[in-house]
DNA sequence: CTCCAGGGGGCCA
DNA sequence: TGGCCCCATGGA
């Protein structure tokens, strides 16, 4: 079956079988970016942890943030690891938002030249920029992942491990409506099914939702990003 | 004990 | 581009 109506597929199924999965976490545009900064290679408990440690303090605010002795901060969200070098993307991020003029402002930039800026900002590469994008901002841009790449491949769909980013993102915006909940709930299940390691338990993996969708592997051989 | 999480950047060929 | 290394905590 074409390549749109597999993805569908896949996604009615993830969705039948686990239910909508409330991404993202959090309760503010800022608290989400910062969760997606705090979680670069980084467990989401230990992200919670962080997170905790400046909601008890009030320190989610950006002008705050903004003020904030970058050791304290690293101090503070010691517990998502890599503190040292997170607390200068955070740092990074507050000021390059607060230079924006804050959220609202960020509202009359279109999504593309909003993804460019953000890639600009240091310790903001494709995962970040498109998780804030989406989970934050609400904006229409699918988000690619380890998750994604796994699943795909481990289900013959793509050989997705060795296609590069955009050429992967671009594989399901062009695909599929570029609906905001859409993306939303799509990557949360794929994030959601991949920690369930069905490749390990079962090498068919059985039981796993998506076990034997019919659908014929893309195959990319030379890819050519933008 | 080892392994690895909801990555990104710097360096080098 | 592609490979390799570094960053670091906490749970399994």
């Amino acid at each position: 079956m074409k390549l749109r109506q597999c993805l569908m597929e896949i996604f009615q199924r993830l969705f039948d079988f686990y239910g909508p999965q409330n991404w993202w976490p959090g309760d503010s545009p800022l608290e989400i970016s910062i969760g997606a900064i705090l979680t670069q290679n980084t467990n989401w408990r230990n992200v919670e942890s962080a997170l905790d440690n400046l909601k008890q303090r009030d320190l989610l605010e950006i002008n705050k943030l903004a003020e904030i002795d970058e050791l304290e901060l690293a101090r503070l969200i010691r517990p998502a690891g890599y503190f040292n070098i997170k607390a200068k993307r955070v740092k990074s991020f507050v000021l390059w938002l607060k230079e924006m003029g804050g959220f609202d402002r960020l509202e009359k930039i279109d999504t593309g030249r909003l993804r460019d800026m953000l890639l600009q900002v240091p310790g903001i590469g494709y995962e970040t920029a498109d998780s804030i994008l989406l989970y934050a901002l609400e904006r229409p841009v699918f988000v690619v992942d380890a998750y994604t790449r796994r699943v795909l491949e481990r289900h013959g769909i793509t050989n997705a491990t060795k296609m590069g980013y955009e050429h992967l993102r671009s594989l399901f915006e062009s695909n599929l409506p570029k609906d905001v909940r859409l993306f939303n709930e799509f990557h949360a299940l794929f994030v959601r099914v991949g920690k369930e390691r069905c490749h390990k338990k079962s090498p068919k993996c059985e039981g796993c939702p998506i076990a034997g969708v019919e659908c014929h592997e893309v195959q990319v051989d030379t890819v050519r990003e933008r």
